[in-house]
DNA sequence: AGCCAGGCTACCG
DNA sequence: CGGTAGCATGGC
């Protein structure tokens, strides 16, 4: 099987996922993808793209219910939240301390963009902003054409032998986009197909890759 | 009760 | 460069 017959394979099994879920759209299965967001929406992307690093995005709602009650949704009112307030807000998704700093350190960012859509790499230079989050907040907040890699990702790609077990970061991004890029000319579609098949793959694993082996998610 | 969750940094050899 | 400890809560 090719590449891109497993994201045709599972959008036809598991159907449009429709993420972000962002709450000022309502959340899960909005059955819209994320071209043109607001900045207030771009911000709650990269809020919720460093909250779940490493945790489900239950917790994240919770987080974000939380900041949401404090009126501390913008990058403005979390700035102005005490420290200690912000970071018992987003207790639950863990990581409440390093979260919080790194929550703080990219609203200063942000807000020096004035607008602008950051680079890769000024993502990357960013406190507490690694590969897969700097995706997330491309790919998802500003619609760009970048695939986000997550741990489900590499786990049934390289399960189903499209990468090697110790594929890094870099080379399955590369080896996605190299597929995508050959397959569907129009980048706007291919953002679309990169947001859908990044949920698709979660959906997937979440069903089948969540505790080894890994057996029944071979499809 | 213990393992896992949509990672990243710091530090080690 | 690759490997690993530390960070922390919540759900199953």
């Amino acid at each position: 099987m090719e590449l891109f017959e497993l994201y045709k394979k599972l959008l036809v099994h598991y159907g449009a996922q429709g993420w972000w879920p962002l709450r000022s759209r309502g959340g899960y299965h909005l059955h819209e993808y994320l071209h043109t967001l607001s900045q207030e929406e771009i911000f709650e992307v990269a809020l919720g793209s460093i909250l779940t690093q490493n945790t489900t995005f239950a917790s994240v709602e919770k987080s974000l219910d939380n900041l949401q009650n404090l009126s501390a949704l913008t990058p403005h009112a979390i700035q102005n939240l005490p420290l200690e307030t912000l970071k018992n807000a987003i207790r639950p998704s863990g990581y409440f301390n390093q979260k919080a700093d790194y929550i703080l350190h990219f609203i200063a960012f942000f807000e020096g963009l004035e607008g602008r859509i950051p680079t890769r790499e000024e993502l990357l230079a960013c406190r507490g902003i690694g590969e897969e989050t700097a995706d997330s907040i491309l790919l998802f907040g500003y619609g760009m054409s970048e695939f986000k890699v997550d741990a489900y990702t590499k786990r049934i790609l390289s399960h189903l032998g499209f990468v090697g077990e110790t594929a890094k970061y870099a080379e399955i991004k590369a080896l996605v986009e190299e597929v995508f890029e050959k397959k569907i000319a129009d980048a706007h579609k291919r953002v679309e197909a990169y947001q859908e098949f990044h949920a698709l793959l979660v959906a997937h694993a979440k069903r089948y890759y969540s505790k080894k082996p890994y057996g029944a998610g071979g499809f």
